[in-house]
DNA sequence: CGGAATTTAAAGCCTCGGCTACACTTTTGT
DNA sequence: ACAAAAGTGTAGCCGAGGCTTTAAATTCCG
């Protein structure tokens, strides 16, 4: 998390190195963000959010669930007590919305300049958390622009 | 790495949780991926590839560096010897090779879809290692015909 | 040649995200 | 009601990928 004191040449070099340090800061989000989502899907699903059925989603043992909650409950994100389900604050509300909005504008674009379904929907998992903003905001206007004027 | 001790039903729940494996496996690679392509890179423009370049370029320190090609060595990816440079193997140069083509095109779809040149580059190096083959041939069949036929 | 600067190595610490094994609660069903 | 089953918690292990600090080797130069 912490980056290396920067080598800084007063402003010379332009830090060739910030790529990787925003892919590597996109990353360790993505575990917190699968995890609300999965959440905030299971308590739609089924009232309520269970260790055991985040994990069996998640392809994790439940140690490894608890965990992730764990980081979630520090981070604010969500809140539980013991044995009772998981239950997310509004801040992981909004961050589960936010998230499964990205996740489907990724899909779609995907799908529209050519990936089958299937692999669109496997390659979006582990896509979506490198989608930066402004990648968003184009993928959008494109797949407007091509659901409007479908010209073939 | 491993995989939890499977749920499975007789063929019935087609593992939802497979996505996210898929994620984990791609993500694993990340790493490796990078910095092969670095030092093919260093060795191509500076005839060789040393620890504090790699390190610098990566925006680490050095121990992070020399831990990473560690890991490219156990891999059979790359060799080195004390105080000498870091050479990739053959499989380590066929690997930055495809890394460095996978890159290219992931950019290019980017560009080609409407994100700016500059956030292309930034989002690819994450990106990129969530672009499975079927995925990518896909991008390649996208930008060929994109390419050629631009009817505006 | 020899000392200073640079580079590399080695050790030790941290967090995260996996896992297993085992103990304890809670829920379920007779 | 109570025993069995299911769910949850906790401890401890591991590897990956960050870091700092300290020590050694190499390279550079006067
Ligand atoms: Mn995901
Ligand atoms: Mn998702
Ligand atoms: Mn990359
Ligand atoms: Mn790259």
């Amino acid at each position: 998390m912490t980056e290396p004191t920067q080598t800084d040449d007063a402003g010379t070099t332009p830090a060739t190195s910030a790529r990787f340090s925003q892919a590597r800061a996109a990353q360790s989000m993505a575990v917190l963000e699968d995890y609300a989502e999965m959440i905030d899907d299971l308590t739609a699903e089924m009232g309520e959010a269970r260790i055991t059925d985040i994990a069996a989603r998640m392809g994790v043992t439940h140690p490894t669930a608890t965990k992730a909650v764990a980081r979630l409950k520090r981070e604010g994100l969500a809140n539980s007590r013991p044995y009772r389900g998981v239950f997310l604050t509004e801040a992981g509300a909004a961050l589960a919305a936010r998230v499964r909005a990205r996740h489907r504008v990724v899909v779609d674009l995907l799908v529209a300049v050519g990936v089958p379904s299937e692999t669109a929907e496997l390659d979006a998992e582990g896509l979506e958390h490198h989608v930066s903003e402004v990648t968003l905001r184009a993928f959008e206007a494109f797949l407007d622009e091509t659901r409007s004027g479908s010209a073939a």
